[in-house]
DNA sequence: TATTGTTATACTCTATAACTATA
DNA sequence: TATAGTTATAGAGTATAACAATA
């Protein structure tokens, strides 16, 4: 297979892949399962997943700036999902962990098959989920290598 | 494979999928490539591929409202990559079409390798670009579907 | 009356710049 | 001075509600 070849694919892939995240994205903002936006609940997640985090933490791995991480953190305590400690070493800081409640969102939006992309990819075949869970390790690996 | 185990499967896949689409969706925006965010190179895009649109065919289609369709349309049009004739039948609306530097804007896009998308994807071996293609072609139908 | 498109308005997500408190 | 976090402000993307023109 040409070098060409290669690259008229991977470019029409970046095209349609651009296209599907938008429109994902946009159905997604549209139907906010757990009552958390996409944003939100991905913060959440990450939070739970990786332990008590400073917003500084959060707005690393989430990639975006520090506003954004301190503004997603104030939404998720308004809600009692998170709750925030004292750094014991560093008195500017604070660590923010996820309390009862968001852990029980968390689970409940993990099992919840009446949520949009649940209900979706439950419809799915064994096959086409291998082929989704493959796809979406590598686009994982993308995103976390070209940072 | 027992149904709690697939639906564990799938709901697991939902949620990385969640969150992999609103980590790339903030990538795109940030590297808004050809000069145009994510959203209204969709849009463009789509009154290429579809040929001239009326505001509502594109709301339709673009899974967004009229008022969303008509601002990207306007903006689109001040920077001259669509125009609109009368619609010769309904007074009331009229088609929307992809000019010159719009289809320029469109073609270069896709053959672009520096941009973000197409420079990561362009490092993926052909078995990889295979998966995610496949991938694709599964979320694009979701998508369609269950609208 | 119903429909197409637009305008007015508001909300969410995000950014940059400026500020506060601590290191 | 430098850094962590916050506040102030602005811009993009989207929605709903209200309106104007035409069907």
């Amino acid at each position: 297979m040409s070098t060409l070849t290669d690259t008229t694919t991977s470019a029409e892939l970046a095209v349609r892949l651009r296209r599907t995240v938008v429109r994902l994205s946009r159905r997604l903002r549209r139907q906010a399962a757990s009552g958390l936006s996409p944003s939100l609940e991905s913060a959440l997640g990450l939070i739970g997943r990786r332990g008590p985090l400073t917003p500084s933490e959060l707005a690393e791995a989430e990639e975006v700036r520090r506003p954004t991480a301190t503004r997603l953190i104030a939404i998720l305590e308004r809600r009692n999902l998170v709750e925030r400690a004292a750094d014991p070493y560093d008195g500017r800081s604070h660590r923010v962990a996820v309390t009862h409640a968001g852990r029980a969102l968390l689970a409940e939006s993990r099992t919840r098959r009446d949520a949009y992309l649940g209900r979706a990819l439950s419809a799915l075949r064994p096959d086409e989920l291998a082929a989704l869970d493959r796809a979406l390790a590598l686009l994982e690996r993308l995103v976390e290598e070209s940072r």
